[in-house]
DNA sequence: TCTGATCCATTCATTTATGAATATTCAGTC
DNA sequence: GACTGAATATTCATAAATGAATGGATCAGA
């Protein structure tokens, strides 16, 4: 309302860009941890102080207009000299303390992190540690997080990437069902059989069709995206599907099925920003997870 | 407390930014029309963010540390990446039609002023104006103002200015005071009356420094750094002062006292940014004063 | 045409940030 | 050494921003 083009608050420019970015208000919102109300009045605010249209609202999200393309360089300068700034701190860092934000896959963040960042808060009390179990890849370069177990190599230039080891899956079903059902001894007898899985499983569906075994979501007689839950659902005999090694062999109550064609793992890369790599808190960290997922 | 590296609101630094650059709170408060614990608390919350002191607290007023002055030219790209967004929007208005702000100095603004921008308002009922009299110089660059009426003519590089006209300054006395003590025939009569003045006639006084009147603050028996009071307390008899001609001349109360040397009007200077000076609703305002003050 | 999903706008209770007033600190000056 | 002036901290009532919940609109797919 009284917005003013002289003071026009820059996190409303932050506001901008994510919603730009993103293509939605709700995603934007995602993005900065905030709401989509919240995204939708500071849009408005941004439009309000620049008196100028910013973006064309669609039913699928909103669209860039001219004007609101004209102010995206700008924009994206100031998230730049923002990130700055934050490198510029942290690499003035000299103690081993702070907070150290991490992003993996939902199953490594489940199978293998938790024993591997006990250890971390073993060695560095000082540390505090954040876990993200999330299947898209978030952008380090923003400073959205610090470190990332990746399952590809990323190719970005201001990244640096370690192989640290491969994250062994199996296919596996519940030993009672298996009874019930037979174990399957050719690949014909284990498309018979019932898939639970969905989305997450896209790499590895990915994998089988190089060895020939086409799959389709509709294959999947139950399905939930959530991989934690599906594992569940494995267990209790809903049919079989794919989970991490670690997990399904330790378990009682399932078993492993043999598959004709040899499943790579997958490839784990530890990922961080070449700005932050030499930060204590950062290197100390990724140290142990280097040491201890390999 | 909870603010973390990553989510550290960008308008944050704006605040960093104008402490670090005005040297106090408070001046950081005014600069940015907040208030004084605003702005500590806005610093404080920078500082816990990055997790390092920026500042070094003084009696005076806060000191950059070497950490604050690490994090100022990204800083300062931040402010000059938003001055763009502010450019970039302004430019693509087409329609005489927003809110113009003017700075000038009090006297100008109390006696020139009104009689412009009435006709400015006749002229565009569309723009808003906003008047900030101040007889400090604002930094038009940073968008604080669009238009400035100066009494000398800024050299920086991104601003365009235009002469105007000199703006005639005379010593008034009332008439009621120079009844009693007589009306002063040569310079050392005029030196005997009382002064009534203070710091906003350091123009001046350097101006007669030059014709051989030394005059020091201890010589001005009355003292006020309000122009405008300061006009008062000559319309009432406190003593003898500076005050614009076109003010004094139209005040029964008061007459003109004749000087031995020519004191020289200030010279005008109409001034804006470059950037800003194609700009519908400025180019419009710009003319009015333009031709108004002339 | 209908259904499901996705997104934006609005409302209202709650949390958070703000500023006026006040206390406090500190360097310079007599 | 006390005083002055200009600055920073603190407090508390008020104003502003936020988010959960809800309603409404639009598009994709059956």
């Amino acid at each position: 309302m009284d917005q003013n083009l002289s003071n026009l608050d820059w996190s409303l420019i932050r506001a901008f860009l994510a919603v730009a970015e993103e293509g939605s208000l709700s995603g934007a919102a995602r993005r900065l941890r905030a709401s989509q109300p919240t995204l939708g009045r500071q849009v408005k605010a941004i439009e309000d102080a620049l008196s100028a249209k910013l973006f064309a609202r669609h039913a699928r999200g909103l669209a860039l207009t001219d004007m609101g393309e004209a102010i995206l360089p700008a924009a994206r300068m100031m998230a730049a000299a923002m990130n700055e700034i934050r490198l510029t701190a942290a690499q003035q860092e000299t103690e081993v303390t702070g907070t150290v934000r991490i992003t993996s896959s939902v199953n490594v963040s489940h199978a293998l992190l938790p024993r591997v960042l006990a250890e971390a808060r073993r060695t560095y009390p000082g540390i505090q540690l954040e876990l993200v179990p999330n299947d898209d890849s978030e952008n380090l370069l923003y400073g959205e997080s610090d470190i990332a177990v990746r399952m590809y190599r990323p190719t970005q230039n201001d990244l640096v990437t370690k192989f640290v080891g491969d994250f062994e899956i199996g296919l596996y079903g519940a030993k009672r069902y298996l009874d019930k059902k037979g174990r399957p001894s050719n690949i014909d007898e284990i498309m018979a059989l019932d898939l639970v899985g969905y989305d997450a499983d896209e790499r590895i569906i990915a994998g089988l069709a190089r060895y020939g075994l086409t799959v389709d979501r509709l294959a999947f007689m139950t399905r939930c995206d959530e991989p934690l839950t599906q594992w569940q659902l494995i267990r209790e005999g809903c049919g079989v599907g794919f989970a991490p090694c670690i997990v399904g062999d330790a378990d009682p109550l399932v078993e492993r099925i043999p598959l004709p064609v040899d499943v790579p793992g997958l490839p784990m890369w530890l990922t961080t920003s070449k700005a932050m790599r030499h930060t204590p808190r950062i290197r100390a960290i990724w140290e142990i997870m280097s040491r201890e997922l390999a």
